[in-house]
DNA sequence: ATAAGCATGTAAGACGTTACATGATTTC
DNA sequence: GAAATCATGTAACGTCTTACATGCTTAT
């Protein structure tokens, strides 16, 4: 459904190729969107018949050829009629972390803070990651490419800091509660 | 991969009939996970055949009969060893909102905040819903059961805050945005 | 030499969503 | 009398992931 929103969410920056956005979503936007190379270039075939997308052969001599993708004015013009609908609630939770701390209470605490302290050290990787970023987009010259920039990565930011701030707390609570009931349960090693 | 767990992570604390687990999912657990009530069928169905979980016919008199799911030792046993696993950053992320956000600088300020705002309605409701929900959780007389819902409740709040505190933000960077730059491009009004 | 990067693709299978289907009871 | 709740399921379809496949260039 939206995969083709994130490609032409790119494409209206810049034209780029499908490796170009294999990248991009791995790397700068990837805390915003996550699509695969098979994802991509399968949509970008199906843009291009929807004519919402062109595609020019790029021959390179030292590197092997690539397809540009540049959006068309009817990409831009559907973009923009769904870029301005009302945004819902995810309803597509699936926060896997969180579930598993949710059996917390059943295994041994101290693995269980170990964890959250392993957790804790990814969090804060990408915290410093989306910071570079941001700093960056800071100064791009482009109002509108910096607009975007900085109001998506700073949601990055804020939701990075409450990640962990969250494993502080947990780890905190698993460690009173192992206070006041010094028997942990019995917990596989696996 | 994970549905699997999700179901295995309910019914460890108490067996439950699809139906349950369908509401489960659809209420208090759901801002941690999202399942469709086919997956759940499906799921319990191979779980079963699998001997995670044992079933049992309850007949009612003026209610549908009912399935009502076990865990075995089992599925404790997979389930506590999935538990105890080092937890990865997520790597599907798809913050359909963000994504839109990102071509916030593109459509006419006053709707980009207009969507904020009630986007950020839609968080405040499900922040006031965590909260009742930890507020009972807090009493809850099962230490292990306590814990558990504590733990991800915190981290829904955390979160449910930080989007609070970023369409704030957001807001109000279009508003100064819009002061310095007198002329909003045009927008689609669909 | 070997690995990493550039660049695109096919195929199979797992997973997820939507629609269709049924039927009793309870609430408005 | 209509709608919501309880309760389970099938079928079709669409999306996503994983594995397989190729081949040249650049850096270590």
């Amino acid at each position: 459904m939206a995969v083709k929103y994130a490609i032409l969410t790119m494409l209206v920056r810049q034209p780029l190729s499908g490796y170009d956005l294999v990248t991009h979503f791995r790397g700068s936007v990837g805390f915003l969107w996550h699509a695969t190379h098979q994802q991509i270039y399968r949509e970008l075939e199906k843009l291009r018949r929807a004519t919402l997308v062109s595609c020019k052969l790029v021959v390179q001599s030292k590197r092997p050829n690539k397809k540009v993708y540049s959006i068309t004015a009817k990409g831009r013009r559907d973009l923009l009629s769904w870029v301005v609908k009302p945004g819902a609630l995810q309803t597509t939770q699936r926060a896997e972390m969180l579930l598993r701390t949710y059996s917390y209470g059943r295994i041994d605490p101290e693995v269980a803070r170990a964890r959250l302290v392993e957790y804790r050290k990814l969090h804060e990787e990408r915290l410093a990651r989306l910071r570079t970023f941001f700093d960056e987009a800071v100064s791009s010259p482009d109002e509108v490419v910096r607009t975007g920039a900085l109001l998506t990565l700073k949601a990055g930011l804020l939701h990075e800091e409450a990640y962990i701030r969250w494993c502080d707390w947990a780890s905190e609570f698993i460690r009173r509660a192992r206070r006041t009931r010094p028997r942990p349960p019995k917990t596989p090693t696996a």
